[in-house]
DNA sequence: AGCCTAATTAGAATAATTCTAAATTAAAGT
DNA sequence: ACTTTAATTTAGAATTATTCTAATTAGGCT
């Protein structure tokens, strides 16, 4: 897919990805851009290891799964994904870093975005002592 | 440990589980009493499988992996016990079966219950048509 | 007490993920 | 362009968490 025919979003996020790449320490092999060009087709996009491994192999393109379990954790560690786990037994990657948090409907196994608008906390807990906020995770369960 | 030693609340909590469990098409069994009797002894008890297994194997009574296994999540379908996951790679458990969500702290591994007077959600997104809310689990990720 | 079926068990099987060690390759210097 | 070097990739083994299997044991009803 060329980048011509993504969406305006998409791109953007796909030209961060590699941006955020290129900055980082890790080296910009033929594997891990193949990732990102799998990855940010779609804009926002919630995908399991399992998901990105069919996919690129579906294509002329092999890459072996522990590479994609090395290249989605190293992502993470970089900032590019964001992890999310739900009450099912697969652990989702998500392309959305903006705050969020998700649907999971535990019929279908798929999750889904809320924007952050659509949802508000109005009173937090104090945070424990000599520890610190990382991130507050919310996740709506339904099913059909 | 027997119940007089307990506090009123872990013995009250431990009266309920049991009663759950007779109400049951469960059989009483030996190894399904040790599990409770494990599992409440302290309140508000957050715990992996593999905490259970040790506790109760350090100890004469032997019981099985497997049963261990298949009591949790039997007493997770009965509604005596709570499944809570979190960014860590284990399963938790949790005796706390009133409305309350979790601190998660990322070094320790371990899960610290919020009451649910602290936090207040004050907007929720609508649910997606023809689906039905489930539940609504908030993680505050936290670091020492 | 005896029967019937559920429950327990050890160990095998499965599934998700990480590790290992050998071969390959990106990228920095010459 | 060519070398060098350390990072990366890979296939397959190893690990970890959990579930399954099939044989044995034991609740609890009559």
């Amino acid at each position: 897919m060329r980048n011509k025919d993504l969406t305006k979003k998409a791109l953007k996020m796909k030209i961060n990805a590699l941006k955020m790449l290129k900055n980082s320490s890790l080296k910009l092999t033929k594997q891990r851009v193949s990732l990102v060009e799998v990855l940010f087709k779609k804009g926002n996009y919630h995908f399991t290891v399992e998901d990105v491994f069919n996919e690129i192999n579906k294509k002329q393109k092999r890459i072996s799964l522990a590479t994609v379990y090395n290249g989605l954790n190293q992502f993470v560690n970089l900032g590019i994904l964001k992890v999310v786990k739900v009450a099912g037994d697969k652990v989702f990657f998500d392309t959305n870093r903006s705050s969020h948090h998700h649907f999971f409907c535990k019929t279908t196994g798929k999750i889904e975005d809320i924007n952050s608008a659509e949802i508000v906390i109005s009173k937090i807990p104090k945070i424990p002592q000599s520890k610190r906020l990382e991130s507050v995770e919310i996740i709506i369960n339904v099913s059909e």
